[in-house]
RNA sequence: GCUCUCGUCGUCUAAAGGAUAUGACAUCGGCCUCCGAAGCCGAAAAUCCAGGUUCAAUUCCUGGCGAGAGCACCA
C-alpha cells in the first residue's frame, strides 16, 4: 500500500507539471519527512540549481488543504529535495485497514497463470550433502514461496547426479571395502552415509594416485551407463541409502520436492539431442570428443559427449531441460546453484536455445555464493574433510540447545528445533544470495543483534502481550472498525510506514529473485517494533489508545509471521 | 596465460548515480518496583590505490594491487 502513497504524491507532482518517470527515496531522517523527491533532474532541464528549483516546486505544489482525508499534510524544500509528510491518522486507518481486513496483505496477482521450475539442493547421491547445498537449498525453498505469494503455480524440482564419474568412485571405493558395506546393511542412514562418503573419498583419491586404478573406476562408469547387471544391487543399495538420506534433510528443513529428477533418466535423451545437433553442425567434434563450440560466440568450447562416447554433464542438462518443458512447458526455470557454474550455464543455455528454441531466455540461473565456515579452512569433498549439512545443522541445535538450558517451558525440545532452523535460514539468507559469505554458528544463533532469535522473540512477545491484553492472538475480528487516537507518536508513525512497504518487498524479491530482501525487511520491522514497544505502554494506555496499540501488535505480529514464512522460517509460541 | 566475480568500521554486512555511507557482532557507557532485558538508548569505528566521466561516484569507465572461481572429455 506504499504503492498508493507514492502514487499520491507523485499526481501532486505531475500536476505540478513534473514529466517524465518519478522517482521517490526516504529521506535520512523522519524529522525531514516521509518521502522525497530529488530535484537535480528538473534543475538541470530548467539551468536553475537544484535547491532553487525544489523550492520553486514546493511553491507549484498545491498546498494540501486541511481537510480530513488527506494523506499529504506537509510539503517542503530541504536543499535539493522537496520533501512530503503523510499524515499519521490517514496513515494509520489505511495501514491497519488492510492488514487487519485484507488476508492477501503483501501478496500479488503479476504470476498468476505462469509456470516456474525451481530447482535447488541438488546432491548427488553417494556424496556428502555439503554446506553448498544447504544453502541452496534454504535459498531454493525461500525463492519458491516468493515466487507462490506472488501467484506462479512453483514447482520445486531437484536434479541429482545419480551416474557418471563420482559414482564409479565410489563404487570402487565400496568394493574396496565389501565386508564394511555388508555390515552397514542394518545400521541407520547416518553410519551408512558416513561410509559412503568414505568410500567416495577412497576412490577419488586413488583415482588421482594410481593408473590400474584409473582404468578399473573407468570400467565401473562404463558398466553404470550401460546398466550392467553386476553392478545393479551394490548400486541401487547404496543408491537408495543416498536418497533417504537426503529425505531426512529435506524433512528437517521443511521442504518437499514436486519431482526428482536424476540424471539417471535423461542421460540418453541428452545423448541423442547432442549427436542429432552433431549433424546439424550445431555441435563438433574434437579430439574425439562432441563439443559445442560456444568461443565462437564469446563464450567457450564445452565437451558434450567424451572420447569414451559417454554424455558428461553438458548433455544430461540438455536432456533434462527437455524433460522439464515437456512435463510442465515451464514459462522460467530457475536453477539455484553456486556460482562456480556461471560460465557453465552460460554455455548450455547457449546450446539449448539453438536445439530447443522455445527455451530461449526462460533458462536462468540463480548464483550462489559460497558459504564458508568462519575460521574454517577451505574444504574439499575429495579430501574427506568437509562439515556436511546436517553436522551444521546439529551444531547449531546444540548451541540452542544450551542458551535454552535455563528456560521453563513446555515441549522444549519442539522448540529448540524451531529455534535452530529459524537461526539458521535466517542466517543463511540475510545476505545477498549470489554473495559469498562466513557462517559462524556462534553468530547465528546469538541471543541478540540481527539474527533469527531477535526476530522470533518479537513474534513470541506480542502474543504474550496479545494473552495479557484477554485478546488471543487470532480472535480479533476482520471486520475492524478501528478508531484512530488524535496523537500518533513518531514511533508508531514510524511502525506504520515499515508496515506499509510490506507488499512493495514482497514484489522486488520477486524482481531481484532474492530473498534477502525480505529478511532484511523482517529485521526492520523487528527494530521498529521494539523501539515503539519500549517507548509506548500499551496495557497501561487509555482504552482508544490501548485498542491502537494492540491492533498495531497483532498487524506486526501478522506481518512479520507472513515475511518469515516467505523464508521458510516458522514462528514459535514461546522460547 | 585468457575470462568472469568480488575488495566498505577489528569482524559479518547494507546501500537499482543523490541528503551526515546501513545495520549487526565485539568494545566502552547508560536503562529492569513497569506489557518477556533474547530488549532499549548512547559513544568510538570503514568505501584497496591512481586516474577519468558527472552538478553529484561505494556505485559507471580505464589502469594498478589483492582475493576467489572458470577455462575439454568431473559434476
Amino acid at each position: 500500500m506504499i504503492q498508493e502513497i507514492k502514487k499520491n504524491i507523485i499526481d501532486l507532482l505531475t500536476a505540478a507539471g513534473v514529466m517524465g518517470d518519478i522517482e521517490l527515496s526516504s529521506p535520512p531522517k523522519p524529522e525531514m519527512g516521509d518521502f522525497a523527491f530529488a530535484c537535480f533532474g528538473i534543475a538541470k532541464e530548467k539551468g536553475e540549481n537544484p535547491a532553487t528549483a525544489a523550492k520553486n516546486l514546493v511553491e507549484k505544489i498545491s498546498p494540501p488543504v486541511d481537510g480530513e482525508e488527506d494523506l499529504i499534510v506537509k510539503v517542503q524544500a530541504f536543499g535539493p529535495y522537496v520533501n512530503f509528510f503523510v499524515d499519521s491518522q490517514e496513515l494509520a486507518k489505511t495501514v491497519l485497514k488492510n492488514i487487519l481486513e485484507n488476508k492477501k496483505f503483501g501478496t500479488h496477482t503479476f504470476g498468476q497463470g505462469q509456470t516456474i521450475l525451481v530447482e535447488y539442493a541438488c546432491p548427488n547421491p553417494m556424496k556428502v550433502f555439503h554446506l553448498g547445498h544447504l544453502r541452496n537449498l534454504i535459498t531454493g525453498e525461500a525463492m519458491a514461496r516468493i515466487l507462490e505469494n506472488a501467484g506462479y503455480d512453483v514447482k520445486r524440482v531437484n536434479y541429482q547426479g545419480d551416474v557418471g564419474m563420482h559414482i564409479a568412485k565410489s563404487l570402487w571405493g565400496i568394493n574396496q571395502m565389501n565386508d564394511v558395506f555388508a555390515s552397514m546393511k542394518n545400521k541407520s542412514v547416518e553410519e551408512q552415509v558416513a561410509f559412503l562418503g568414505k568410500a567416495y573419498a577412497l576412490g577419488a583419491t586413488k583415482f588421482e594416485e594410481d593408473a590400474a586404478t584409473q582404468a578399473e573406476i573407468l570400467e565401473y562408469n562404463r558398466k553404470i551407463y550401460e546398466h550392467d547387471w553386476e553392478i545393479q544391487d551394490v548400486y541401487q543399495t547404496a543408491r537408495v541409502w543416498s536418497l533417504e538420506y537426503f529425505d531426512t534433510i529435506y524433512t528437517k528443513l521443511g521442504t518437499r520436492f514436486d519431482r526428482l529428477y536424476f540424471e539417471s533418466e535423461v542421460f540418453n535423451e541428452g545423448k541423442k539431442m547432442v549427436l542429432d545437433g552433431l549433424e546439424k553442425g550445431i555441435f563438433k567434434k574434437s579430439d574425439g570428443a562432441i563439443i559445442f563450440p560456444g568461443s565462437e560466440c564469446g563464450l567457450h568450447d564445452r565437451v558434450f559427449i567424451n572420447s569414451q562416447g559417454f554424455p558428461t554433464y553438458e548433455a544430461k542438462d540438455l536432456g533434462l531441460a527437455k524433460l522439464h518443458f515437456t512435463e510442465y512447458k515451464p514459462d522460467k526455470v530457475i536453477h539455484v546453484v553456486g556460482k562456480e557454474q556461471t560460465e557453465y550455464f552460460k554455455v548450455v543455455f547457449q546450446a539449448l536455445s539453438v536445439i530447443l528454441p522455445k527455451t530461449k531466455d526462460k533458462e536462468l540461473h540463480l548464483v550462489g555464493g559460497y558459504l564458508q565456515l568462519k575460521g574454517d579452512e577451505k574444504m574439499s569433498s575429495r579430501k574427506g574433510n568437509v562439515i556436511s549439512g546436517d553436522e551444521l545443522v546439529m551444531s547449531v541445535e546444540n548451541n540452542v540447545r544450551k542458551i535454552m538450558a535455563e528456560r521453563d517451558i513446555q515441549h522444549k525440545e519442539f522448540i529448540v528445533n524451531k529455534v535452530s532452523i529459524a537461526a539458521l535460514k535466517y542466517t543463511m539468507l540475510r545476505v545477498n544470495a549470489s554473495e559469498d559469505m562466513a557462517f559462524d554458528v556462534q553468530e547465528s544463533v546469538s541471543i541478540s543483534g540481527d539474527s533469527g532469535s531477535y526476530v522470533l522473540y518479537i513474534v513470541t512477545r506480542i502474543r504474550s502481550l496479545l494473552v495479557k491484553a484477554g485478546v488471543l492472538p487470532n480472535s480479533i475480528e476482520l471486520n475492524v472498525s478501528v478508531k484512530i487516537p488524535e496523537e500518533i507518536g513518531a514511533e508508531e508513525k514510524q511502525l506504520l510506514l515499515v508496515l506499509a512497504r510490506f507488499s512493495e518487498v514482497t514484489q522486488q524479491a520477486v524482481n531481484e529473485f532474492n530473498p534477502s530482501v525480505i529478511t532484511k525487511y523482517v529485521f526492520a520491522l523487528a527494530q521498529a517494533f521494539n523501539v515503539f514497544y519500549q517507548t509506548c505502554s500499551v496495557l497501561d494506555a487509555a482504552t482508544e489508545q490501548k485498542q491502537f496499540r494492540l491492533y498495531l501488535a497483532q498487524a506486526v505480529a501478522r506481518v512479520m509471521t507472513d515475511g518469515l514464512y516467505l523464508l521458510g522460517i516458522e514462528t514459535v509460541e514461546e522460547m
